[in-house]
DNA sequence: TGCCAAAATTTCGTCACCGAAATACAGTGC
DNA sequence: GCACTGTATTTCGGTGACGAAATTTTGGCA
């Protein structure tokens, strides 16, 4: 399978390509745009964590942190400790956790719902607004610029892929 | 805006693009093709993640023991730590602590290197190659369900995408 | 009314991860 | 040989995440 002779010699490879390289001799029954795509995805998502971490620390917040006061901002700053456990996908007592210290922050105030008493209303403060919005423009960075390398039309079909192999994952048919 | 009645209603939408809608209001500046790609990779490795642990749970691994196993099969069945914290992507405290249980397990050993003295040769023990082996294939089956939607074409076409993505995340210009 | 399954949240115990500092060794320059 | 810089790994202390079980409340339904 000789490429066409007068295109690009090779393409670039990167961290993935080599890794493969290494897998597909002990395990040829891989298939290799598959296991590609999973990691590099994971990996990317590790990435763009820890450059968050990093980022925003600089305004005095952990990522976690972070991230909860931006769904909570999402929902217009008020929400039920189940909507954030959907939101960020997490385990029920670890929303305990994270609001318990936003909450001896100041970034976030706990008020049990006069509706249903089972619920608790979550409720940003402005203490918590403010934080959220500086460290805001931060975090998007590092995602526009490694995105960025993509025109417009790749990322919209990247995004449309992904699109439909989420839908299979959300229909749950088999887990 | 009704639909065509006689079509497909609406191209179908994920759980992003709810999250979304409720973004862009907010956020007017948000690019959706990047916030999109993003959050479903980060979903997708985190579901993906989920499944592993609990199907590797079958054959009585965590799914960092099993994720410790594997690249030191990739390697041959030996490596030393700092390779793992390589492939693994983890903070060097962390490798010592998988070890350390792997070891107990009797799933690797945990020999001083001959060579260079600092070093510690890690090998993959019968038991531990074992483990390894009988986990291996349900670890790939909810991704290849899930890539499996897209066709041979699509897959090639998501994996060139991010490799793209990677290679500037790799070359690392600025952090 | 009284019972009961389901839902929302918290508590508890455990565990992996991390950053930073410590330890041990290698290789180089002097 | 001896100091010094760099590399490999471990130890330590602290924090977040998790599963499972408990708590409180709701909403049927007999």
């Amino acid at each position: 399978m000789p490429e066409h002779p007068h295109q690009q010699p090779t393409p670039p490879r990167d961290w993935t390509d080599g890794h493969l390289d290494r897998w597909l001799p002990v395990l040829p029954e891989l298939d290799p745009e598959i296991e590609g795509a999973v990691t590099r995805m994971s990996r990317l998502t590790r990435h763009l964590g820890r450059v968050r971490e990093q980022g925003v620390a600089d305004y005095g917040l952990h990522k976690h942190e972070f991230d909860t006061l931006h769904v909570l901002a999402g929902r217009g700053g008020h929400a039920a400790p189940s909507d954030l456990r959907a939101d960020l996908n997490l385990a029920p007592a670890s929303v305990t956790g994270r609001l318990e210290t936003l909450e001896r922050r100041g970034f976030v105030l706990r008020t049990p719902s006069t509706e249903d008493r089972r619920k608790v209303d979550i409720v940003l403060t402005e203490a918590g607004r403010a934080a959220w919005h500086e460290a805001l423009d931060v975090v998007g960075r590092e995602e526009r610029r490694l995105l960025g390398v993509l025109s417009e039309d790749e990322r919209r079909t990247l995004s449309g892929l992904l699109r439909k192999v989420m839908l299979a994952q959300e229909s749950g048919a088999a887990e």
